[in-house]
DNA sequence: CACCAAACGGAGTCGGACTCACCTTAGGGA
DNA sequence: TCCCTAAGGTGAGTCCGACTCCGTTTGGTG
């Protein structure tokens, strides 16, 4: 049940190679083709096709490993700052990290939208660590409770999903408004928690 | 320079029946086909492609209808409420806007993530008139100042941009965080107006 | 080193958006 | 009223990208 085979030597260096050359092709230019990035791996396509069932399944892998980083990122933030102050860093650096990589907010935004299941063990991983963020916070009574990491992911949905010029200030602006929204304990409520 | 023909009357008719095949079309399914859509105007393709150049200019169109809808009620809703009722009403009047009609989310989506100047009067249309609501909710010590409509207005493209299940709620929920960031007079401000 | 299942290659299929050469018709003028 | 013509319509065909399939190659095992 672990794992039926162990994937013969060849084929394991072929899937590396092509997720770093998928990686690299979604950096350069957000809607590569498939025949370009096997080239850029050195293999044909139908290799391509026997490790991923379809580009949007390379897609997916090559973002899984990404937010999987980002994923690390509460606990450690947690470990050094107040847990507000974290809330606050881990938004910035999300916003941060789209910069970096414009590919990074199609894959948030493919984790928003879709109920693929390819992507729950991302959306689970990512919900649990700013659960830990947003609990740790509302234990020390410095962020509003009753709010689940799940929903915040959404509103940083809204952050990645822009491209147009401009797009990173008004990214800042809105992680600003949402720490300042989930920190001020608020009058208003939404209802029953989700 | 105003309009330089008229527009043969069939050519007018057909136009329109488009625009409508195209509206249901999107409503029922996300991702109609051009063939489809025309075959429910009535017309070919071929019809089609005279009166938009692309696909997409088809949907750009459609949605600039949607949102010029849409950019009626802030100044509705200024004039039944409180500029701070007025505010949340409008974003809770998204969210059902967005129930309505699935397409509606891809439409902000759309229009937030690309800089194509065909999106570029809805955009400030709608931002212009947010900028109203939120300026008149300023002006009353309700919300606070230095946020453009424009920056919400991005805000918002994360709530639309929704479509798992149980969307809603969590949508009502960021919209009641957004509302709360934006009402709440922040200790932390985020740099200079946007 | 012989064998064979696993892995690979790449021409071919398929399904979409889009085009273009020809046909149809609205509507203005004689 | 009836041409005449340019605007408008048609739909088979092109193009292009994701995906498939089967003949060939190769790692690794006895």
């Amino acid at each position: 049940m672990p794992s039926p085979r162990p994937l013969r030597a060849d084929a394991r260096r072929n899937r590396e190679a092509l997720l770093e050359a998928a990686r690299e092709a979604f950096l350069a230019d957000e809607d590569a083709h498939v025949e370009e990035i096997a080239r850029r791996a050195g293999v044909a396509v139908g290799t391509l096709y026997r490790h991923f069932d379809t580009r949007e399944a390379l897609v997916a892998e090559v973002y899984r490993q990404e937010v999987a980083e980002l994923c690390a990122a509460p606990a450690r933030l947690l470990a050094q700052h107040s847990p507000d102050e974290a809330l606050r860093a881990f938004l910035l650096l999300l916003v941060e990290h789209s910069a970096v990589s414009k590919g990074m907010g199609e894959a948030l935004e493919s984790i928003m939208a879709t109920d693929s299941p390819v992507f729950d063990d991302a959306r689970t991983e990512m919900a649990r660590a700013l659960d830990h963020l947003l609990a740790t916070g509302a234990a020390a009574g410095l962020i509003r409770d009753g709010v689940s990491g799940r929903v915040v992911l959404r509103g940083l949905g809204g952050i990645c999903s822009m491209r147009a010029n401009g797009w990173q200030e008004d990214a800042i602006r809105i992680a600003t408004i949402l720490y300042d929204g989930l920190r001020h304990e608020a009058a208003s409520t939404a209802g029953s928690r989700p």
